[in-house]
DNA sequence: CACAGTACTGTGCGGCACACAATACCTATT
DNA sequence: AATAGGTATTGTGTGCCGCACAGTACTGTG
């Protein structure tokens, strides 16, 4: 998997996730890694930015089986955070399609073309 | 406009614009930089680094209007990697929205309900 | 005790967007 | 002649961040 097309777009993963109730660090990794290929070397840095940057606060809880799991709460600067990214993230995503369908979807046939063109 | 975003996806725009019909550099650049926000600084060096891989071999025209022009044309190489980059992408993608849209896109209420949760 | 799940920390690398800068060619305008 | 603008290339440097790799540490279970 590309890993350039990730950039960025996992801390908005990370904010979406932790939106509507507090999740502890494994349980967001897991998540996340249901849809996307990404491992914790990449969201517990994350985690740990938006932490220091006022977005989370955090707090541990004792687990039933290991070590206590610290607990990640969104704070309003985090949502107002994610109001932003996620705007930003629709606007780009926006702009992107215009270019990536230009002419609508391409089909085998319109591969078989641009392939007879280039041949010439 | 965050920057990180553009990671990777650019060059699939490129590969994108010169899949029909040969381009110069500036038309690609007039036409990507009218759906996102990106300069010479960053297509430029994606065209060089497309052409060194083979995905391009390029001719120079002359203009009406200044400087010869170089066209792109795409390859069969540069075909192949058009497809690959799009699957990827559309696959990643589709990853994404699966994480930003659980529950349903959300809504004022559904902020202010979040905003409530935070200040207990 | 070993192991697995949970959790944190630190280092280093690679890739790429992009700012900044310099060069140069051609035409049209002043 | 000088200037400006569109076209085109090249090079340097910076910053960000995904992620591999590595090490530490706590807890309950087999």
């Amino acid at each position: 998997m590309n890993a350039q097309f990730k950039r960025g777009i996992i801390e908005l993963c990370v904010l979406t996730a932790l939106l509507e109730e507090d999740k502890y660090g494994y349980l967001v990794i897991n998540e996340i890694s249901q849809y996307l290929d990404v491992n914790e070397n990449t969201i517990y840095p994350i985690l740990r930015r938006l932490t220091m940057d006022g977005c989370f606060t955090t707090y541990l809880e004792e687990s039933e089986l290991g070590a206590p799991r610290k607990y990640y709460r969104l704070t309003q600067k985090g949502l107002k955070q994610y109001k932003e990214l996620r705007d930003e993230w629709d606007q780009f995503i926006g702009g992107v399609y215009q270019i990536l369908n230009q002419g609508g979807k391409k089909s085998e046939e319109v591969f078989e073309r641009i392939s007879q063109r280039i041949k010439e």
